[in-house]
DNA sequence: CTATTTGCAAAGCCTTTGCGTGACT
DNA sequence: AGTCACGCAAAGGCTTTGCAAATAG
């Protein structure tokens, strides 16, 4: 994997962010320091910096693919108003059942994803309103 | 929700399903009976039974969405390899923290998804060749 | 130097939707 | 009869990809 600029400021400008943007979020904040980048140029990226391990590709319900600037495992929680993606706390983590025990198959588990929705405390409170 | 022949054949051929197609592989079926459906019923209607809680609509990872003839609370397992989707002994489901106490927000928790990845027994076979 | 990456634009895939016709209650 | 659903086809949204030029190692 070559460093170029367009790569680091991707990844600068995804660290900076607390939740998880989607692809032309992304591309229009690194926009604003590289205004010559293509969206093509943020989707390889994200892309192979998630294969390289360094960035997590969350592939939730809701449609568009978002991007995690923290590759540890956690939970996350979806907004079905707003689509916002938030992370849970580590501490919110199950002890899911050991990786190869999931019943008696030859399956190979490669990892999972726990997804919490509803409405997000912004849209749950703007709901009391109405 | 009216009753028409479309509905209840597409309901049918899922039925049949112990694993979880997509809309165009259901498509493809319910031709066979109903020769001149279209996709776009095919779509609308399973957007319907899912809203009505008859059947579930499942987005996990690796593109297309895909439908569950079972609408009780169960994990999933996703082949990386094939995208095939399975479903998870009942026994498998964790006992997930209560709804309502994720951290200490504000939130309202509608429901979660698991979803365990990897190779399913098939692709796990394969790979054992090369 | 040569292989990878970029920008651009087009294509691709899946899904949704507008419209006029037909079917359900 | 009135409304809801259908078939068809087109549009839509997001993501990927082919290509020639630019750039990293």
């Amino acid at each position: 994997m070559r460093n170029t600029e367009q790569k680091s400021v991707i990844l600068e400008v995804l660290q900076t962010h607390k939740d998880h943007p989607t692809a032309d979020q992304l591309y229009s904040e690194v926009r604003e320091r590289l205004p010559r980048i293509s969206l093509g140029t943020v989707y390889r990226n994200l892309e192979k910096m998630s294969q390289a391990g360094v960035i997590l590709k969350l592939e939730l319900g809701g449609g568009q693919k978002r991007f995690d600037p923290t590759p540890t495992d956690h939970a996350h929680f979806r907004c079905v108003n707003c689509s916002s993606v938030e992370d849970l706390p580590e501490d919110f983590a199950i002890d899911l059942p050991d990786i190869s025990s999931i019943d008696g198959t030859n399956r190979i588990v490669l990892g999972n994803t726990l997804e919490y929705y509803g409405y997000c405390e912004k849209c749950a409170a703007e709901r009391q309103l109405n």
